[in-house]
DNA sequence: CCGGTTACTGTAACCAGTTACATTTGGTTG
DNA sequence: CAACCAAATGTAACTGGTTACAGTAACCGG
């Protein structure tokens, strides 16, 4: 067994190995040489007894609580699954603890639930967290990797993005240009979501340089979200009384997922009737019906390269490049209109 | 804003309202009656100073956490996402951290990397746990509950399952008797893990009650997993010079999607050469390629209602049943070979 | 007006570690 | 062999809260 018994405390490891508890603290840490008897009869004497620090003593006296946290708006999204992957295993590799939180901007009347008091550390991906949040916490040194979003103009917080408005602009040429389509909605992500703003940044160009009208009617807001998707788009067909558009950009592959839905529901073929793009290249999104055309982001490693580059603020490395851009590829399916 | 100093101590509150350190403790934990104008004037006080208690500090003098543990295996299947967004729905309400670890069998050496050091009660997903481990603890009255694993004789850990056995031999007999399958591969789930004991158990009933004998030969270890469901399948095909079998039971959604990557590589038709059925009925399965047929299950319940279970443990409340059987339910798509 | 509550507040011990500083020991050097 | 130094270890202050216990003031019924 390896679980302590309650009450077990550094003292009585001291006494039962005729130590100092110093000594036993600087076993425990490794950080200054133990003789090498000393070091054999802790280590017996801590497995005999099933000792285990108690760590909020340890975060107390050391001031690090070896827990880093993860805030997030929401984790209603497969998208989450390849990005916790890539934080969780340099956390644990690092023999660091992972808190996951949730937190909306606008709960202003609570502090928020991990910050410098419960973490060493916060891996950001939210917009939870205003700029002044932000610049406050970086005033005093806080380290923050910020994911998917760059940091408020003048502050050095590593942030780690994807390009969104290049390969956006390729995908929906790739509509207009090749299957001639020319009314395509686009369901926006979430406000203030940078993801979001850079993706209708690259639908807006595409449109433009190819001479298509925007048109504010096809925008929708599909928060990157699969029910948000199937209600907004059930609503926007239920409002017209025929079908005006021809392709679809979901913004996401988890909202593709709705939008599938809702236009199989309503009996519209996809990519016959309509063309079906997303983002993400999620794991399930080869094997759609019809398997899904949409942007390959590196989102394992967008998680890795956040948790990484946070480990290195610990250790006061700052990383040279303020904000990590990673590529993306475009991945060409069958929902669009190819490989029939 | 919100976030405290790093140097702010309830001392300094103390001090600057005018009253004992006592007072602002007891204000902040609303546990004794404090006079209206004293606490106006800690919150005051509180919210000029942007103090925010330390939370280790907290935790080594009350002795609670205010977090609990979630420990899995491993976090690589989409079946996590509404896992997790039930328990963490719930965590939050109840204003505690959450922290997610990975632990393995076998890594003996080092201590799980959560539990009563530094959780107050822990959410097992997770045959890293023996069942030693599970005993030590529960013989200390940590709060545990255990999800999708039944707690070892004579322990009363309150556990949450899902209804297996009766729906795979539903399942399984649906392909036999509707689509006339006899050589039924199954991919079968992590060792010692409960809901493949039970899938295969299903699974080997409903083959028997059809007068069709087990065959060793047909049982892959897939893993509930994707990638290991895409490999194992793939060396089984190249291993044999024909295909020696006409359904797959992938064991759950997640690795069906390895199994139709595998299938279509080998240009093995869904359903016409082969049925595939899943578990789990994930967001996606709806939507593959074809549309899976599966069991749905209700995941994010299960979360759920671990969550408080585990927090009514907390309170002492005990569950009147040890163990939770949540309902199944067969979903019939296309790739059984049904609406085709 | 007095004893007994009730409501609120203060004092100080305590939680379980870490670490600055002091001390001991053994080895090395001139 | 004295002087010095490095390595290993001990002592005790310190981290920032909670809470048992004690104390005070206001109120209440008789």
């Amino acid at each position: 067994m390896t679980i302590k018994s309650d009450s077990v405390t550094i003292r009585e490891v001291a006494q039962k190995a005729g130590v100092s508890v110093a000594t036993v603290s600087r076993y425990i840490n490794r950080n200054t040489p133990i003789s090498k008897g000393v070091a054999e009869r802790l280590k017996l004497v801590m497995t005999e007894l099933q000792y285990v620090p108690h760590a909020a003593a340890r975060h107390l006296a050391s001031r690090k609580t070896r827990v880093v946290g993860l805030l997030l708006n929401t984790l209603h999204n497969d998208f989450f699954v390849p990005l916790l992957n890539g934080i969780e295993a340099v956390v644990r590799e690092r023999e660091y603890n992972l808190v996951i939180a949730t937190y909306l901007l606008g709960s202003r009347d609570a502090p928020p639930p991990i910050g410098p008091h419960n973490t060493d550390g916060l891996l950001i991906f939210s917009d939870g967290l205003s700029d002044d949040d932000l610049i406050s916490l970086n005033a005093r040194n806080f380290p923050m990797v910020l994911l998917h979003r760059t940091p408020p103009d003048s502050l050095k917080i590593p942030s780690i993005i994807v390009e969104n408005k290049k390969i956006t602009f390729e995908l929906i040429e790739h509509l207009i240009k090749v299957h001639g389509r020319k009314r395509i909605i686009l369901l926006r992500g979430p406000m203030h979501q940078e993801d979001s703003y850079w993706r209708e940044t690259g639908y807006r160009s595409a449109l433009e340089a190819n001479g298509i009208p925007f048109d504010e009617k096809l925008v929708l807001n599909g928060d990157f979200e699969r029910h948000a998707a199937y209600k907004v788009l059930n609503e926007f067909i239920a409002a017209e009384n025929q079908v005006p558009f021809d392709a679809i950009f979901t913004g996401d592959d988890d909202a593709a997922i709705g939008v599938l839905t809702a236009l199989r529901e309503q009996g519209i073929r996809v990519p016959e009737d309509v063309s079906v793009v997303g983002f993400d290249d999620l794991g399930f999104s080869a094997f759609l019906t019809p398997p899904l055309t949409t942007v390959s982001a590196p989102t394992e490693a967008v998680g890795r390269i956040a948790a990484e580059q946070l480990f290195s603020l610990f250790d006061k490395q700052y990383p040279e490049d303020n904000v990590t851009l990673l590529p993306t590829e475009l991945i060409i399916r069958r929902s669009c209109g190819c490989n029939t």
